[in-house]
DNA sequence: CACTTGACCTGTCCGC
DNA sequence: TGCGGACAGGTCAAGT
């Protein structure tokens, strides 16, 4: 579910919806959602002020006065929704901003369909995809001193969140192995392909998936930036040229931004702060795209496994 | 060591 | 309509 781009959108929203709030309780289910001992949670979580929300790679960083971090993965189906009242899950009482930004969104939606296909409804941007919580999936609830809510809500329970001291956050393991961000400004292409050297004989696709290669990359966007650098999946790393790679890496960074823009890709789970999905998916060229027409040269896009993972491709455009 | 596959879970969809 | 199997956006451990 999550990558980079919805992990960020996540961020985003936190940021602006929970910082300076104090927490007041916490209700979890299971030691694996939350494997913190209750008097850690009672001593550094309980009464302590959200100061910070970060990302790094697909993780989300909640920091707390109490110089602890809530470490949180997302993995598949992970949610961290925040609802001050049960009624702001309606679309009603829009912001001038959100109205304005809705109404954007829909109009290049309507625009946006490259083989004549209104596309509109999966991906609108206004769609609440959580009802009343609570549910079923909430696995762990906090409440604040105001009476709002933070809710983790994840239907495959893949996802966990940990507590820690702050400054341990980048001595766990996959902080240590994990590679760089993409979008970082100081990040360029030379480093990209330089970085793909520790994968020569694997195939490009799960090097883009390795999260120590380069950060943050998931199924979707591999596939979506493997298109747009005309890239054949199942490729080998070692006979990718460095103009491909370089044409990789615009594209990765050009997609990421994209959707990032567009809220991320709700496919069934997704969604931000806001219990709301993105729309990236409408804009998709070949994730989810199978029998439907390349957008650059109308060859059926086709549908295979590559790298242990549903892999999508124009077989016109992207050639072993 | 380098790389690939299966397991972790629950829900949904598709074919019989 | 019901049932079994395949599949789903991530990561790690175990296997080759």
């Amino acid at each position: 579910m999550p990558e980079l781009p919805e992990v960020e959108t996540v961020r985003r929203g936190l940021h602006e919806l929970i910082i300076g709030r104090k927490v007041k309780a916490v209700e979890h289910d299971t030691p694996k959602g939350f494997p913190n001992a209750a008097a850690d949670v009672e001593e550094f979580l309980i009464g302590a002020k959200i100061t910070n929300v970060r990302r790094r790679a697909k993780v989300l960083l909640i920091d707390l006065s109490t110089d602890y971090t809530l470490v949180i993965h997302l993995k598949m189906t992970g949610q961290m929704v925040f609802v001050s009242h049960p009624s702001d899950l309606s679309s009603a009482d829009l912001t001038p901003l959100e109205r304005e930004r809705t109404a954007r969104e829909a109009e290049e939606t309507i625009g946006g369909g490259d083989d004549g296909e209104l596309r509109f409804g999966a991906g609108h941007p206004n769609e609440s995809l959580v009802g009343e919580l609570p549910d079923k999936s909430t696995r762990v609830t906090m409440t604040f001193e105001d009476g709002s809510h933070l809710y983790f809500n994840d239907q495959r329970k893949f996802g966990w969140m940990k507590l820690m001291p702050t400054l341990e956050v980048p001595n766990i393991d996959f902080m240590k192995k994990v590679g760089p961000e993409p979008l970082d400004a100081e990040f360029t292409a030379a480093e990209f392909a330089e970085r793909f050297k520790r994968r020569p004989k694997t195939s490009i696709k799960a090097a883009l998936l390795d999260q120590t290669v380069v950060a943050g990359v998931g199924n979707i966007y591999a596939d979506e930036s493997l298109w747009g650098a005309k890239i054949h999946p199942e490729r080998l790393v070692n006979t990718i040229s460095s103009e491909e790679f370089e044409k990789l890496y615009e594209e990765l960074r050009a997609v990421m931004n994209l959707a990032i823009e567009k809220g991320g890709s709700t496919d069934k789970n997704y969604v931000n702060a806001e219990g709301k999905r993105g729309s990236y998916l409408t804009f998709a060229r070949v994730f989810r795209r199978e029998g439907k027409p390349c957008p650059r040269c109308g060859t059926t896009i086709i549908k295979f496994k590559a790298a242990g993972r549903g892999t999508h491709i124009c077989p016109h455009c992207q050639v072993k």
